[in-house]
DNA sequence: TTGAAAGCGTTACCAC
DNA sequence: GTGGTAACGCTTTCAA
């Protein structure tokens, strides 16, 4: 292992514009004007120094570049716990565009654990140019460190406690919306499953959906607390299957998708019919339960859930978030700024139609901003 | 707008070893070898500059490190689909071991869709000390860039056809594990439930299972392709409850998690009892099929599936990933090694057991390395 | 149209 | 113990 023999490929050091520069005779200002396509290099010299760096497999020095007091184009990323199926498909959505706008994800923390320091002062040393946040406990600590160095924050499908800027879709609205929907069919006995109680979006889901109720004189009939999993939504399957028929609900609201299936699964296993059942093309069988969930996560909308729920516009969430994060890094005086969205109803199978609607349609304007 | 007026806060510029030498007078020298740690400094100096950083919220620019040649900190990570239920797992922990080792981790890709040349580019750009991908579809393109400049590359839970370094749970020996015990059940009938085909993870365990089957004289009675998604457990469900009791396999392997637990969702709903079934503590319904996975999710181990599965040492897995990665920045030349981790079986209720087993237990020797 | 040089924040080497 | 200085790779004046 002394010997100092070299390796298989001589390990060439990466080209820097200093390289290219004294391959091709010329200065290294004048590499870095042609490569960047500035007007003034002559188009004989450009094509000389743009085949050399093809050759040579260039590729600026994004570091060195940020050096000089530009973007980095990092963006922080803190997850938070990944059992929800929506939070996977948020993410790659979210890779996907900000690549579009140049930018890359800087992963400084997903799960439930809190970050360590080390992690937070990550956030500084990169030079982020901002700071994306998904998950519901870690903001306050994150959002300290933001605030203090200025590095833009905006959470995504959360809304801070005091400050700063937000996009999600309107939870209210879509719970309202879910009522509607219920009691247009007839449904009589309502449930809710509710989410994490310290989650903004399952409480205002919970709440819009509670409050359109009782604008229209019904009350709930019974609660159950689901957490955030799907197997939460399984044990309250559980138990409403376990209920004499009498007293059971009707239509169930779980206040999302990943606890709606769980759901779905233990009333199948009890042998409680959901929604227009599956087999019977809108005939429903007797004592069938309606369920409805939120946040449309593709393995929700599909066989064999067919799930009625709303669909949040997570391309358009996605976007907006990252709109709200680029218009604070051109100014960061920017006033904090929330953008509500307003989801789809996604009407499936897994509950009764009110007379006269048609499955797999969706109603609703899909991402129209609201506040 | 045209106001100048200053926003809110001042805005102050981030500190640095300048601001915090002339705020010391000391030179910039004097304040980053205190900051690190140097031992020639005295304890009075030291203490000052140390109070200086803290109150100003110093960070050390990694960036301006990297630049001097040292290594940049980022892992560049590349992820496939995220629907398997044991992505978002093996995220969360890869994510804090990297963090525990200091290393920060740039997403370059999440999803089934490939990568344009601007991210395969970001990973030059940033100087990542080196690349871990999970995914099925996408090394050879970022192998090659990869290859091409020296950025060690391991791959996690996926085996490159030509070279590379990478980990991965013993997914033969698992599918072999898994139909011993089904034998000594006593089962009769078995059946695979198939993943995707262009992965060798899921090959591997079909081709031990079944190997494993023949070598004790017992052919496969059926095969379904399930693709990755519990939506295709569900599917090859329907299929088998759908049968006669008289041709229905008593024994189904389930390559995945998520498809086992869409299968044992399917079998439930088609009122076909589930292993020991749940209700009847060891005492088996009659017809009952049982069902086996592999990966070990928490999900999956937990009621209502409390499915018998391979866990993979997942903690082990990353743990080495990231060995074989630091390995190879340290040593370029280092040979292509292949890490192959025992799974342990874990016995739940999803499968009947042998005469004289104990539900529960964990056997086989987690973590122990092979090859 | 091109080149030289300063400077970004850091570390390391050499003086003092 | 501490200070000066070069260097990392790049962009951007300012000169020519």
């Amino acid at each position: 292992m002394d010997v100092p023999a070299p390796p298989t490929r001589p390990a060439r050091a990466r080209a820097t514009l200093l390289s290219l520069a004294q391959a091709a005779g010329v200065s290294i200002s004048t590499v870095s004007r042609a490569l960047r396509g500035d007007a003034r290099i002559s188009p004989a010299t450009r094509r000389r120094i743009d085949a050399l760096a093809a050759e040579a497999g260039y590729a600026p020095n994004a570091l060195a570049r940020t050096l000089l007091g530009g973007r980095s184009g990092l963006i922080g990323l803190v997850l938070g716990p990944m059992q929800n199926p929506f939070y996977p498909a948020l993410l790659e959505e979210l890779v996907a565009q900000a690549a579009e706008r140049g930018l890359r994800l800087l992963l400084l923390h997903a799960g439930e654990g809190s970050m360590d320091d080390r992690t937070a002062q990550a956030l500084l040393q990169y030079q982020v140019d901002g700071c994306l946040v998904t998950s519901a406990a870690l903001p306050s600590r994150i959002a300290a460190i933001c605030a203090g160095n200025d590095v833009p924050l905006v959470m995504i499908n959360r809304v801070a406690r005091e400050h700063g800027a937000a996009v999600c879709c309107d939870n209210a609205e879509g719970g309202a919306r879910l009522a509607d929907f219920l009691l247009a069919g007839g449904h009589r006995r309502f449930a809710v499953v509710g989410g994490n109680a310290d989650t903004s979006t399952s409480l205002d889901r919970e709440r819009g959906f509670v409050e359109r109720l009782a604008a229209r004189g019904v009350a709930l009939a019974c609660r159950f607390d689901g957490g955030a999993t799907r197997e939460g939504g399984w044990a309250a399957g559980e138990r409403i299957a376990a209920m004499p028929p009498g007293e059971r609900p009707d239509a169930v609201f779980a206040v999302g998708d990943g606890l709606a299936m769980g759901l779905i699964d233990a009333l199948r296993a009890g042998a409680v019919p959901v929604g227009a059942s599956v087999e019977g093309e809108g005939v429903e069988a007797a004592g069938a339960v309606s369920v409805v969930g939120f946040d449309g996560v593709a393995a929700a909308l599909r066989p064999p859930y067919a799930l009625t729920t709303i669909v949040q516009p997570l391309r358009a969430v996605v976007r907006r978030g990252l709109d709200l994060l680029l218009a604070r890094m051109e100014d960061p005086a920017a006033p904090d700024e929330l953008v509500t969205l307003r989801g789809t109803l996604h009407v499936g199978r897994s509950a009764r139609l009110p007379a006269g609607a048609a499955t797999g349609a969706s109603h609703g304007d899909a991402g129209r901003e609201t506040g």
